[in-house]
DNA sequence: AGTGAAACGACCGTAGA
DNA sequence: TCTACGGTCGTTTCACT
């Protein structure tokens, strides 16, 4: 775990707000030189701690099917999440306590290519011994602000 | 729905990469002019079928608590599925089919804050018959360039 | 960690095919 | 929808604190 000061927070609020925002902008707002401000943003970005991404619907743009999977998992669920993450259909994997013990987001492109991946990739990988489809019928809300409010 | 010819994908595709590569850069790989590409993106932007921004793990900063919560509906989706948008804590709706008919996915401050978000707002919502907290306990994978590969 | 300055490159408006 | 061009602004590098 990181903890992070102020300036960092900020930088992220504003860049979950716009991820081009420019860094000069930022630091304006921040009173700091515009060199502060992108060495702190290539460190955060270095460490893993942000990304600076375009996100889409990909249902929106007609592209592909997409589910999320609940996972129940018999013994360690590491192992079960390492193997599922390295899936290039697997957008998003979490650990989680409840009714299942790990979630993984799917995007495939056709309703064939969703069953050949639920059947013959993730329930066949050891340690599965559940797995609960749930189709993404439309998207509503996608925000990325979560700090700032 | 929308149909994006190849140009507008590959931009895409880019910033999915990082999402503040020059416009030049890409237009240098596209063969196109930067001011070809700085129309199409913010073209793209205006109608809703791209942003830009950073992401984060709030989790690994720290921050909160966060959880996906599968809500059972009576009647209409979409009514409560308005509902549950309009909360700040809330991060990403969408409606689904399978155990559930609607996936919410929250950040709390708190196990005080996450209690009163689901006792006394969600649950509270006309319409919602059934509520599964899935806490979050470790984001393993988050990917934003699904058409790429 | 942060500043400042100079060279370079990106961005953006406008005009035009 | 795209290109071309010029003025403005952002980015990069480096020396310095």
């Amino acid at each position: 775990m990181v903890e992070l000061d102020d300036v960092a927070k900020q930088i992220i609020a504003e860049l979950q707000k716009d991820g081009r925002t420019p860094f000069a902008a930022i630091a304006k707002k921040l009173g700091l030189s515009e060199g502060a401000i992108r060495q702190r943003y290539s460190k955060l970005k270095e460490l893993g701690l942000i990304q600076v991404v375009a996100v889409t619907d990909p249902m929106q743009l007609g592209f592909e099917r997409q589910a999320m999977i609940g996972i129940g998992v018999t013994g360690r669920i590491e192992p079960v999440a390492d193997a599922v993450q390295v899936l290039p259909e697997v957008t998003y994997v979490v650990i989680t306590a409840g009714p299942y013990d790990l979630l993984v987001e799917v995007v495939c492109e056709s309703d064939e290519h969703m069953l050949d991946l639920i059947s013959n990739k993730i329930r066949r990988i050891e340690g599965v011994s559940q797995t609960d489809a749930l189709m993404y019928l439309q998207l509503r809300k996608q925000t990325y602000s979560w700090g700032v409010r």
